[in-house]
DNA sequence: GTCTATATGCGGATAGAC
DNA sequence: GTCTATCCGCATATAGAC
C-alpha cells in the first residue's frame, strides 16, 4: 500500500472507478477508501476529472509504450519475410494483462478500469484516453496490413476493432464471478485472444449475401 | 414519434441512456426531452432504475426469442448433418442490429444501449439484463460445441464471449464518428462480424507457449 | 393523469484555521 | 499539507392542488 497522500489518492480512485464507474464512485468514497481527507484530492489534483486523467495516465503510457516496443521487435525478429500475425497480436493483447508484473505493485483492479475506458463515451474519458490509443491502433494496423494483402484495409479496421471489443470485454469480466473461469491463468487468456483474433482476422473474405434468418448461403 | 406519456418517456430515456448513461443520466433530461413533466416518471414507472428496466424489457425480450428462434430454423433446416458455424453465429448477432426493422419504428439508439448493457457492471443493470442473456448464451454454446467438437469446451466459451465482446463494443461505437464506417451498412458489420467470429471459433487448438516478447513459437 | 412546489440528501468544490 | 465547516447546485422523490 502507498504510503503518501497522493499516490493513495490515486490507488484508491483506480480500485473505485474500476468496480463503479467514474461517475458513480464519488470523491467521499475515493477518500474514506484511502483514509485521507476530502478536500486532499481537490488540493492534489484540481478536480475530480482530472484525477481520472492521472489515474488513467500513470498506466496507459507504459502500457502503450511496451505494445510499440514489442511490435518493433517482432518486426525486427521478423526481417523480411514478414512477422506472423500471432506475435503482432500478442505485442498488442499482452502488456495490459501483464500490468501486474510489468509495474510492480501495480494493482490488477486497473485492468478492468481499461476494458471500463474502452467503453465509456462519456467526454472525459475520451480526451484523457483516445487520441493516444488511436496513434497505436493505427501502427498495428499498418502492420497487420502487410501480413495480410488478400484482406481490404477497411475489413482490417474493422476486425482489429472487433479484437479491442472481445480484449476490453475479457479485462472487464475477468473477476466477476460467475461469468467467466475467475481462476484462469492471465497467459491462457492472452493465448486464447491472440489464436481466436488470428484466425478472425486471417478469415477469406466473402461475396456479401442476403441476411435473413434460414440463411445458409454462406456455405462452410 | 410516440404520443402517449408513459411511451414519450421511454423513448427518450432509451435515446438518453444511451448516450449517457444511465447514472449520468438525469430525471429532468429525460422529462425535457419527452416534454412530459418530471413527476410523470415516478407516476408510471415508481423510479429511475424502474424505468430503466421498463426501457430494457421494452427490447431485450423480443431479441432474445428472435435469437433462439433463428437457432431452432438453423438447426433443423441443416438436419443431421448439423449446421454452419456461420449461420449459428448468425443467428445470435444479426436480431439486436435488425431491431429497427424488427419493431416497426424502434429507435436504433437501442442499439448503442445494448451495447453499453453487456458492458456495465452496476448491480441495476445485472439483475435486470444478464440472467435472461446467459440463457441464450448457453443454448449457443451448446449448439456451437456440436459443430466444433476438436475444440475444448472451456475454449468455446472463452470465444464465444469474445464474439460477445466485439458485438457489444461495435455496437457501442457504430455511430461515434472519427471511429468507425458510420455510414456502414448495418448487413456488411454483421457479416463482418459473422466472419470474423466463425473463422475465430474455429481456429486449431495450440500447446500452450511461454508468453514472453519477441515470441515466434507460434508458428505459422 | 398532470401540474407546481418542495422535501431531503448527496454531489463537487472551497474558505480559512491550524 | 491537512483538517473542519460550509457553500451551492442538482439529484430523486413526493405532497397535494387541479
Amino acid at each position: 500500500m502507498a504510503t503518501d497522500t497522493k499516490d493513495r489518492i490515486l490507488d484508491a480512485a483506480e480500485q473505485l472507478f474500476a468496480d463503479l464507474g467514474f461517475s458513480t464512485t464519488s470523491l467521499r468514497d475515493i477518500t474514506s477508501e484511502a483514509g485521507v481527507n476530502l478536500a486532499s484530492v481537490n488540493y492534489h489534483f484540481g478536480s475530480k476529472e482530472a484525477l481520472l486523467t492521472a489515474v488513467l495516465a500513470r498506466r496507459i503510457a507504459p502500457i502503450n509504450e511496451l505494445r510499440l516496443q514489442r511490435l518493433d521487435e517482432v518486426e525486427r525478429a521478423a526481417g523480411s519475410m514478414g512477422p506472423a500475425m500471432e506475435d503482432i497480436l500478442r505485442a498488442f493483447i499482452a502488456p495490459p494483462f501483464e500490468m501486474k508484473a510489468a509495474c510492480g505493485d501495480g494493482d490488477r483492479k486497473f485492468v478492468r478500469l481499461l476494458g471500463r475506458v474502452h467503453v465509456e463515451t462519456n467526454e472525459e474519458f475520451r480526451t484523457a484516453f483516445i487520441d493516444q490509443f488511436m496513434t497505436v491502433f493505427s501502427r498495428f494496423i499498418e502492420a497487420s496490413q502487410r501480413v495480410l494483402p488478400d484482406i481490404e484495409p477497411n475489413e482490417i479496421t474493422a476486425r482489429f476493432w472487433f479484437i479491442v471489443g472481445a480484449m476490453a470485454h475479457t479485462m472487464m469480466w475477468a473477476q466477476t464471478a460467475g461469468l467467466t473461469d475467475t481462476a484462469r491463468d492471465p497467459n491462457e487468456a492472452i493465448e486464447s485472444l491472440v489464436q481466436f483474433g488470428a484466425a478472425g482476422l486471417s478469415a477469406p473474405m466473402l461475396q456479401p449475401v442476403p441476411v435473413r434468418s434460414g440463411n445458409t448461403g454462406t456455405g462452410r
